[in-house]
RNA sequence: GUCCCCAUCGUCUAGUCAGGUCCAGGACAUCGGCCUUUCACGCCGACAACACCGGUUCAAAUCCGGUUGGGGACGCCA
């Protein structure tokens, strides 16, 4: 059995969107359970809107998603000479002709067909032009494209797909398509077919918005003498208003970029992006890469399209709320000193690392994240919420603000004196900051949830968050009773 | 307009190929409850779908036909 070669071909005309990115997950996994290669073609023959910006981001998007590639990136446009070649030999063989017709003849023929409601196909005006007029027309000079000559025969034209099952056309209702522009330059549906052919291409698996290319590209590789590889088309991922996703018309929300700076576990994207479309025929949500290698199939790929249910301006999901939960369940379950490396990265950017943590106070650091990790969302959640662990420049929000501590004046001396009771104890422990707390608002006569919420204010800036005790000796006594002493500050700020 | 594809809870889906075990299971979201010093943690529960019509059959989410709905393609883009 000869090895199983798949390529990921995006042109860079644009950021790597998560349609793109479930593509190469797709190729990728599959690539990785029959033990083939995965081949990066960056398809760059449209210069006008191919940019340097964008094979960077997609590259990036790629690498960040750790979406690996064996062979590449390639660019197409050095393999020029080669779709030439290929044109030239389809001219030779009377595959393909070339047709003289101007632009704004055919764009008038549209219009017209549009107008009429008649099929919009080329009408073949070209396809037999005697080699008298031919040479005269060239003679003049007038530019020409070359046009594929689709077979004029009976029967069916079709292949089998690996997601949709046989398809089939008729020959007729092919049109003869471009294969090479006015301008001597090579179009996608060649290019595309004869680097396949030359990186020994086995399976295609691409969007559903291929289909019909793959009916002439197929016709393709028959007068290229080469064999077919196997096609797949997948289900595209549509829009709460079923609407094809675009970065275009949705912006940085279907970018791969926007998941990456916005705190999300690479491989909880993954997971998430690969169960939108597929499932192993179970219930498994969870996969560890090797197990999505392992269960992973095209046979099993959805056949209708998926949609990517995010909601505009959502004040409580900044994405498909789906994708959040894949986040969070990898967030806390995920092996700490792993975490420990991602964080840290973020406290990094905002300036909160301290060399110390990958050391002597390594185990306070692993610690601290595993008592915090349960309520978060995202990466960034550890540099936000949880900064008051890290940091004295804490936000405190209005609402804890409000509620737990402004509403009680006599917090100003209750907090403090708290304070004083801290510093003098012996023992700082789980046991001794409580029972004194205790004591205190018992003393006071006042609910201790009163003292424990406005401390879990004043020491995190938070309405929420773990046991007040674990905090309190997580952020240490020093800390704890400085916050604490601190108080009057807020009521000064309004 | 022509061609191709698809159709199970709001969303992702299991079940469809090999009809009965499915008055349809799981997850997210939503709502309610429990826990609690707090919580967007956790636990428990509720709501919620076989697009429609016909046919085949003892029996249809499952097979067949049609209708409707949705998507895609129809470029000298990729």
């Amino acid at each position: 059995m000869t090895e199983t070669r798949l390529r990921f071909p995006p042109s860079p005309t644009g950021y790597l969107h998560i349609g793109g990115a479930r593509t190469a997950l797709y190729n990728w996994l599959y690539a990785k359970k029959t033990g083939g290669k995965l081949i990066l073609r960056i398809e760059d023959t449209d210069t006008g809107r191919s940019s340097a910006e964008s094979i960077k981001g997609i590259i990036d998007g790629l690498e960040w998603l750790g979406i690996d590639y064996d062979e590449g990136p390639y660019f197409q446009t050095d393999f020029e000479a080669d779709h030439i070649d290929a044109s030239e030999k389809l001219l030779a063989t009377g595959a393909a002709y070339k047709c003289f017709c101007t632009k704004e003849e055919l764009e008038a023929k549209r219009q017209a067909a549009l107008a009429a409601k008649k099929p919009l196909g080329y009408d073949r005006t070209c396809r037999n032009l005697s080699i008298e007029v031919i040479a005269a027309k060239e003679a003049a000079k007038i530019p020409a494209v070359v046009r594929f000559k689709v077979p004029d025969r009976c029967g069916l034209l079709g292949y089998d797909d690996k997601i949709f099952g046989r398809i089939e056309a008729t020959y007729s209702e092919i049109d003869d398509f471009v294969i090479v522009r006015s301008n001597g330059k090579p179009l996608y549906l060649l290019c595309n077919v004869v680097d396949d052919i030359r990186d020994r291409i086995t399976h295609i698996i691409r969007g559903q918005d291929h289909m019909t290319n793959t009916l002439k590209q197929v016709l393709l590789y028959e007068a290229l003498e080469a064999p077919l590889p196997i096609f797949g088309h997948m289900p595209l991922t549509l829009d709460t208003k079923k609407a094809k996703i675009s970065k275009r018309s949705h912006g940085e929300i279907v970018a791969v970029q926007f998941y990456r700076d916005n705190g999300f576990i690479p491989w909880a994207f993954n997971n998430f992006l690969a169960l939108l479309g597929w499932s192993a025929g179970n219930d498994q949500e969870f996969f560890s890469k090797d197990e999505l290698i392992r269960d992973f199939s095209l046979e099993r790929i959805n056949k209708s399209s998926a949609i990517f249910n995010y909601k505009k301006d959502d004040p409580k999901f900044i994405t498909d709320p789906k994708a959040i939960y894949y986040n969070e369940h990898y967030l806390r379950s995920m092996a700490i000193s792993e975490l420990g490396k991602m964080v840290r990265k973020e406290l990094e950017a905002e300036n909160l690392w301290q060399e110390c943590y990958a050391s002597d106070k390594e185990r306070w650091y692993l610690d601290t994240l595993t008592l915090i990790r349960d309520r978060f969302h995202t990466l960034k959640d550890f540099t936000s919420l949880g900064r008051a662990y890290f940091a004295d420049d804490f936000i405190i929000d209005a609402k804890p603000l409000e509620k737990n501590v402004l509403k009680f004046a006599e917090l100003q001396t209750w907090l403090p004196e708290l304070a004083a009771r801290y510093e003098k104890l012996n023992q700082f422990t789980l046991e001794e900051t409580e029972r004194v707390a205790r004591e205190f608002a018992e003393e006071l006569s006042i609910k201790p949830g009163i003292l424990i919420n406005a401390m879990r204010t004043v020491v995190t800036g938070q309405l929420a968050g773990p046991s007040m005790f674990d905090i309190i000796l997580t952020i240490g006594r020093e800390t704890v009773v400085r916050r604490l002493r601190d108080i009057e500050k807020f009521f000064n700020l309004v």
